[in-house]
DNA sequence: AACCATGATTACGC
DNA sequence: GCGTAATCATGGTT
């Protein structure tokens, strides 16, 4: 009898809830959730367990900084704290799947046991089952969340190298303030020339490469406040040709940076005092100055098209 | 602390 | 992919 009335009693509350209850009853996707867990598995916090994890984190981190294959010291701290992440992020997960789990249990419990004395249909418990689990997965999003934001923080305080700004060694600088001056008329380095400094000085290519990008640019902008070290440079090398040519009347091939054939800006680089020159100055510096090296593969007017020197013989 | 120098990154163009 | 220009963030100096 009563069991009979029960399911009568649910099924007419089946009717009045359903406009209302129907609306949350599919879950959309979720594409941030979705985001997030990509993030997690591309980052190796969320992906299999150890070793390859971290070893994928690392991995996926370098590739997309496009950063040098060394500073492993850096690396190693930042696969610990990486790895730290992820045993907060593992166990704190689990901890919710356990207590979802419990509570979920506990309430179906609950329902079923009220069920033998109030109208509760098995849809209604699943219905219910349903809520708990969205309400314990909106927590987990959060948690994929701060874990997301704990991992960017990390890798921008490990990866991001300009947080990590050494600058170079004395000798380093010179090498390449060598090469930029007396390649003045035309400071691109090829290839092979920024693998030669790049050796000489103990930097990588790169930063030959960024070296040389920030040295074009801010020496372009304000010739005058380089004026002395352009001055001291050419005469460095001058003087280093000279000797050399003296030593041995061969073509430099140690470092590439040798000989003096600034053409048209050395020449007069003697008699500028270190001080006054920046106004007027930009003056004997002629196709760089005002050219600005603009195009390279075409050069504006007399110069020939083979590069820059009488010097590299190669 | 303010300031400049400097190496690295980013956005964009070719 | 390499270049410029702008920008960021840190290292040194004052």
């Amino acid at each position: 009898m009563k069991p009979a009335l029960f399911s009568v009693l649910c099924e007419i509350k089946e009717k009045t809830g359903l406009s209302m209850r129907n609306a949350q009853e599919e879950e959309p996707p979720d594409p941030q959730l979705i985001r997030l867990d990509n993030m997690l598995l591309a980052e190796g916090v969320a992906g299999p367990e150890k070793g390859g994890g971290a070893a994928a984190a690392v991995s996926a981190a370098t590739s997309s900084g496009g950063m040098s294959p060394d500073s492993s010291l850096e690396h190693s701290d930042y696969k610990t704290k990486l790895s730290q992440i992820r045993t907060i992020y593992h166990t704190e997960l689990e901890k919710y799947e356990q207590a979802c789990n419990e509570f979920t249990t506990h309430v179906m419990n609950l329902l079923r046991e009220q069920s033998r004395t109030r109208p509760v249909s098995p849809r209604e418990i699943e219905r219910m089952v349903g809520i708990i689990h969205r309400k314990f997965s909106a927590i987990q999003t959060q948690l994929k969340q701060s874990t997301c934001e704990a991992v960017m923080i990390l890798r921008s305080r490990f990866l991001d190298a300009r947080r990590k700004r050494r600058n170079f060694s004395k000798q380093a600088t010179e090498g390449l303030n060598e090469y930029f001056y007396s390649h003045l008329s035309n400071p691109y380095p090829s290839e092979e020339a920024k693998e030669e400094l790049a050796k000489s000085c103990g930097i990588t290519i790169s930063q030959v490469s960024n070296w040389f990008g920030n040295k074009r640019i801010r020496y372009k902008k304000n010739i005058g406040k380089f004026q002395e070290e352009a001055n001291i440079y050419a005469m460095k090398t001058a003087i280093g040709a000279t000797q050399q040519s003296e030593d041995s009347p061969h073509t430099p091939n140690s470092t590439g940076s040798g000989s003096f054939s600034l053409s048209g800006s050395a020449d007069l680089f003697l008699g500028v005092p270190p001080m006054n020159g920046a106004e007027q100055s930009a003056y004997h510096l002629g196709a760089q100055t005002n050219g600005t090296w603009q195009d390279q593969n075409t050069p504006p007017s007399a110069t020939p098209p083979i590069s820059d020197h009488s010097d590299n013989s190669d």
